[in-house]
DNA sequence: TGTGATGTTGAATG
DNA sequence: GCATTCAACATCAC
């Protein structure tokens, strides 16, 4: 699930549990995903410790720690954090869990292990490393329209590519070429300038009302592509029929004949 | 049983 | 340096 939306949900989350208290302790059940250090020295540099915010840039979130450092939560494909209590309440895939002094947990689970967990004792040399491009709900027309000029390429692949800009995924790249009427496949290079704005002005609608319904996406209008991700639908202005097809890598259902 | 899945990275190629 | 393609990662669900 975890796209800019769903991440940011996330964060509501764990700002919502997991501030302002003491971590006890970390279970480590499986270290896989933490990527710069075994599961014992992450369980230590965390304990004792305490999260005091966070910072969401794309899909990745920052958890501030009081010594300054931080903890990043990248989620993969399968990634979630639950906070509970009951052990019974554990979640099936859980790899580790910061145990607070309340006697509550949050748990991070993740079947397929494609999470990041990093400890970081320098937020912006980490950034600067990847390199990350801007959020894409905090970019500004301006610097996207500017940042286009200098691609080439598929429009979905320039949308899924983080260091361009941070955020999109593959089923919101769907659905802003879906919402757009234009190709997921078209040469962002031969866009014009009213279809460049129309890509800013769709993608800052479709990711401002996920994160609205906190990427609950039952909750999501009709006419979007979201649950119409079937080959051979047609959507209710009968403009194109749904096609899945492999785009920039991945699968992609978008309008064929427009 | 085989296939594909909301992500990222690194290697190879053009 | 860019863009593109593909394999790999690991597990589950259909």
């Amino acid at each position: 699930m975890p796209e800019l939306p769903e991440v940011n949900t996330f964060q509501r989350y764990f700002d919502a549990s997991a501030l302002q208290q003491r971590i006890a302790r970390v279970d480590v059940h499986d270290d896989k995903i933490i990527r710069n250090m075994d599961g014992a020295s992450f369980a230590d540099r965390l304990q004792d410790r305490s999260f005091t915010g966070s910072y969401r840039r794309g899909k990745y979130l920052f958890a501030h720690l009081d010594n300054g450092h931080h903890v990043l939560l990248h989620f993969g494909m399968t990634g979630d954090i639950k906070y509970y209590e009951d052990p019974l309440d554990r979640p099936r895939h859980e790899r580790f869990a910061f145990v607070f002094e309340n006697g509550f947990q949050l748990g991070f689970d993740d079947p397929r292990k494609f999470a990041r967990i990093l400890y970081l004792e320098d937020l912006q040399a980490y950034i600067d490393s990847l390199p990350l491009g801007e959020d894409a709900l905090r970019i500004s027309e301006a610097d996207f329209l500017a940042l286009l000029q200098t691609k080439k390429g598929q429009l979905k692949a320039f949308l899924l590519n983080q260091q361009h800009l941070a955020g999109v995924g593959n089923l919101y790249a769907d659905e802003i070429c879906y919402q757009t009427r234009i190709h997921p496949a078209a040469r962002i290079e031969e866009l014009s300038l009213d279809e460049q704005k129309l890509i800013f002005a769709s993608m800052q609608q479709i990711l401002n009302y996920a994160v609205e319904k906190r990427a609950y996406y039952k909750d999501y209008p009709e006419d979007w592509l979201w649950q119409w991700r079937v080959e051979g639908f047609v959507p209710a202005d009968g403009r194109g029929v749904v096609k899945k097809a492999t785009i920039a890598g991945r699968t992609t259902y978008f309008l064929d004949g427009l």
